[in-house]
DNA sequence: GTGTATTATTCCCGAAAGGGAATAAATTTG
DNA sequence: CAAATTTATTCCCTTTCGGGAATAATACAC
């Protein structure tokens, strides 16, 4: 069942706003933008041209997704990833 | 060979200071972080665990490249991502 | 509650990631 | 320039991604 992490009524888990980032947060990210736009994850999944699965895996956090999909989801939904010196 | 997109005797091909991100701008700061840190490709991919073609395959802009990889990079190297709203 | 939409998970499977090691190519040094 | 170092690429191989489709599990209505 992939171990919660989310689950809270609301929607963002945590994460002030933007910044920081590993697979979960990144997920929750695109979850949340996603709903905002009020898209189901079928949309998404259409309009980045990648597959259903692929989308719910990516929201749940799945470490091992390639760069280039993850991107063209993030592309979809207007988002950017940027690099900072930690 | 890899088609070329540095080769600028400097460092930093394009890209005011951070922002923004592709597959190759994430290499471009890759390999400008790691020269910046005095490392070898070799000393990087140790340090992150990872081998060191994939190393050679980051900094060259490969787009299918795995996150969770990217990520043990990133970490390596004190960098972080941030989703911003384009 | 029952029915419906949305999301999560499974199966099948072809394509490819990525590790190590070896080698070639390129870059740096003396 | 030659020698040494660093980086890019190839080979072999195991693991796994990720698509479609079907199914289960949730969430959301009415």
């Amino acid at each position: 069942m992939m171990t919660n992490a989310k689950s809270i009524p609301n929607g963002n888990v945590g994460a002030p706003n933007n910044l920081v980032l590993d697979s979960v947060q990144l997920g929750n990210r695109v979850r949340d933008k996603r709903k905002k736009d009020g898209l189901t994850q079928q949309d998404l999944a259409a309009i980045a041209g990648v597959g259903l699965r692929f989308v719910s895996e990516l929201e749940n956090g799945k470490p091992s997704v390639q760069l280039n999909t993850v991107l063209a989801v993030l592309v979809a939904l207007g988002l950017q990833l940027v690099i900072v010196e930690k």
